[in-house]
DNA sequence: CGGTTCCGTTAGTTGACACTTACGTTAGTG
DNA sequence: CACTAACGTAAGTGTCAACTAACGGAACCG
């Protein structure tokens, strides 16, 4: 739980998740995306890896990175603990400034 | 954004979240609960009024301090953006190790 | 086997940050 | 006007983290 609120902390590091988010990507597809080196992403990986955010697979000399959705369920729960529900109809509120599905119906709205 | 999960990242400011979530407090009576000192608490404040995360007000030569859980609504909305409502399913698995609602039954076995 | 590719790991440095001590400020009291 | 209480702010320190450069290792190819 604090590994991953300070692995979300870093602006880099959400945005190498948002990268393997979807489709799988190898640490040099990664590094050639932003304007650091390698080893810095490799780190960042690290990171991620050791906080459950996202998972490792060996393909011949390379390595595969994919997001792993479970390991946000902790800041989920977090949230709930502190306000519950009442954040399920903030965010609507804040969703104006996404652009999102425009979700119009909920399970229990 | 960026702030908000900055300040989340720090156990002991979470810890301050968590005194001021029910009942506004003054930032000495916040101080007497932890082993620092009163202007560490002060700078969390800060930290926390800057990211939204908390709302002031002035009572006399005390100041008064309550959550603002409206500053939540970016990290939901974050969560959401990633993993949509997949995380609504996933929070549930997570919970066994949490003392929420005892929720025992497996549908699927 | 030697050479290449792709990658993690190890120093080593720079900057951010959480903390304490000391000081400045505002509000209330006699 | 002193005097006190409650607080923020400034200055300084130690620690951690993010980065780069150099090195080491596993998989593939000739």
């Amino acid at each position: 739980m604090d590994a991953t609120l300070r692995a979300l902390s870093d602006p880099r590091r959400r945005q190498i998740l948002r990268l393997v988010a979807d489709s799988e990507r190898s640490a040099g597809e990664i590094a050639a995306q932003f304007d650091v080196t390698r080893p810095a992403v490799s780190q960042h990986l690290g990171v991620l890896k050791e906080a459950g955010l996202l998972v490792e697979r060996r393909d011949g000399t390379r390595r595969l990175y994919r997001a792993r959705p479970e390991g946000l369920a902790e800041v989920q729960a977090f949230l709930d603990e502190f306000w519950g529900d009442r954040l399920e109809r903030l965010k609507y509120a804040a969703e104006h400034e996404q652009r999102r599905r425009d979700a119009r119906n909920r399970k229990r709205s």
